[in-house]
DNA sequence: GTCTATAGGCAGATAGAC
DNA sequence: GTCTATCTGCCTATAGAC
């Protein structure tokens, strides 16, 4: 039972968010979501007056939705291990819809974009080392994990290496220079003494 | 004393790569190009009569300009880790042109792009794989250097970490996520004896 | 090889009726 | 909120003269 439509402001988001996740921001137009959507133009100019204002909403609700998944790892894994694990799925689960971080493929962009947008995405990518960094910190601090440099800078290598295993892997329709990212990557994450896992 | 001008066809690839490289494949016209060599857009479709044309050729000039560079690379390099330096350097020096790899860009881009192209930038990529295995391999093989995993994971593991690299770090207008990933992967590939260098 | 001229289509966006 | 109708501008591409 879905209950009442949801409204078409919302289906507008959900339609753009595919299509630049898959084609980029230059590449799709109001047309398309038209088509997909099953309203007109001009009805869409309604709800998001130009395409810089679509494109803002778009990056807002993703990060929205981004940080709200983080808060739930946290709730639901207890190991700084596991909660990186289930970071790395969070973009594992999106290639495998076949797509690519909104916000990785909006960095390609970059330099075509409105100013506003440029700074979300920026917001984006700090967040979530933040995050990353205060995971790793902890674990580092509490002797749960350990690995080499400063918890930022390991936490900016492992967004740069899966946003970029994401990129190569849908080049080439081909998920193993993604999953051997997250190998390496979680290779460098040594647990306390014995249990380490499989070898990359 | 430059010499004669370059033929315009070459001048149309430099002009077009500079486009891709900052802006994308379907953020870049004729008209752009136009401006730029100071010719006619109709006398660019002499030249390259579709934009598929244009595409193809200038991912067939950059795979073949890097795989130059990366035979100059063990010319003029001895040792495996000085050759993953200036390998990294290579992406680097292209980052600090304010440019993206133009085949990492194209990946973004790769749902829009007709066959040809696509095909041709799995094959930069496998050719980069390829080569980077090869100094890995024989690296390991000869003890000068070590790390976890096989060459060939390795390999893949440097080519989408130094691509995700550049697109964050292009994101964010800061080349610090980049030199952290360069920190990170040559930390991973340990010398034989004491002289390690600088922790990442 | 380069030009002028132009085709045919699609882009983002607006006006105003319902 | 959604529609029809329309605008203006840019896109890739072609024809044919010089």
């Amino acid at each position: 039972m879905p209950g009442p439509r949801k409204p078409t402001a919302d289906r507008v988001l959900d339609i753009a968010e595919a299509l630049v996740q898959t084609r980029g921001y230059n590449a799709f137009s109001y047309a398309d979501i038209s088509r997909a959507v099953g309203v007109r133009k001009a009805s869409l100019h309604h709800h998001y007056p130009t395409k810089a204002d679509l494109g803002l909403a778009l990056v807002s609700r993703y990060h929205a939705a981004f940080m709200g998944a983080l808060s739930e790892i946290e709730t639901k894994s207890d190991s700084p291990a596991r909660r990186l694990e289930r970071y790395t799925e969070l973009y594992g689960s999106v290639l495998r819809r076949g797509r690519m971080c909104m916000c990785g493929m909006l960095a390609a962009d970059v330099a075509t974009l409105p100013k506003p947008m440029r700074e979300s995405i920026a917001g984006f990518f700090t967040d979530n080392e933040r995050w990353l960094t205060r995971v790793l910190g902890e674990g580092k601090k509490s002797g749960q994990i350990d690995f080499e440099g400063t918890p930022a800078s390991m936490a900016s290598f492992f967004v740069s290496s899966l946003e970029g295993a994401m990129l190569v892997a849908r080049a080439g329709g081909n998920s193993e220079p993604f999953d051997a990212a997250v190998r390496h990557l979680m290779a460098r994450i040594k647990l306390p003494a014995s249990r380490s896992k499989r070898k990359p």
